[in-house]
DNA sequence: GGAACGATTGAT
DNA sequence: TCAATCGTTCCT
């Protein structure tokens, strides 16, 4: 099974090389889906990284999981977020999903953000995870299944299914991405919110997109 | 044991 | 600009 996860995306690569593949992947969980628009990339050789120095944890070892392993963590004493595991299993690569287009569902995720405006139901990593109803137990899975490849199989899961991430093209042209993405349409900058590795631009997103959690500048 | 700090968000 | 809120990290 693992080893066919190759055939939908080379996970097993640096995090700054899957990022910016991610975009315009759909992301499926629990009657929902968005079209990812900002991803960020961390490893564990610089320090922004939860897995720097090989701190093998409760909260990280699911970072230290097999590629395409969901990773969950809590922050700020009430914020979840979620990552992508990347590259070999125990190197503790990931890249964090950080925005994305509401594509299905869009009355549950206002019902699970409590908030009504579009624009934000996604737009940002801890409000991506509350809108998708990720939760702690769904880190330690795998994000992919070969068997999945539309947003439509993916809803037909078991309702308790968790995130699964899918590359349908219909989809993302449903909400105005066009796949397959060219280079001049994905931005980088800095990532945000961190204070150490701060120069390095591992942050990606759709360019011009008004569906980030912050412009690109 | 204790202090400081978050890969954030929403209100002022 | 600032408070909320609590697990993790790091130091004593």
């Amino acid at each position: 099974m693992a080893d066919r996860i190759a055939d939908f995306i080379d996970l097993e690569r640096p995090p700054e090389l899957v990022a910016p593949e991610l975009l315009g992947c759909s992301v499926v969980c629990r009657g929902t889906a968005a079209v990812i628009v900002e991803a960020e990339a961390y490893h564990e050789s610089e320090p922004a990284a939860h897995s720097y120095g090989r701190r093998i944890t409760r909260r990280t070892q699911h970072l230290f999981g097999p590629p395409g392993t969901c990773y969950v963590y809590f922050t700020y004493g009430m914020h979840w977020c979620m990552n992508v595991v990347t590259g070999r299993e125990g190197e503790g690569a990931a890249v964090l999903l950080r925005a994305a287009i509401p594509l299905t569902g869009v009355d549950l995720m206002r019902e699970r953000r409590g908030r009504d405006r579009l624009r934000e139901l996604c737009a940002g990593p801890a409000r991506l995870v509350q809108a998708l109803d990720v939760r702690e137990t769904d880190g330690g899975r795998s994000m992919f299944d070969p068997r999945v490849e539309t947003v439509a199989a993916a809803l037909r899961r078991d309702r308790r299914a968790g995130p699964i991430i899918v590359r349908d093209v219909e989809a993302a042209r449903s909400v105005g991405v066009e796949l397959p993405l060219r280079a001049a349409q994905i931005a980088t900058g800095r990532r945000i919110g961190i204070s150490k590795a701060v120069e390095l631009p591992w942050r990606f997103g759709l360019a011009e997109s008004a569906w980030t959690s912050k412009p690109f500048s």
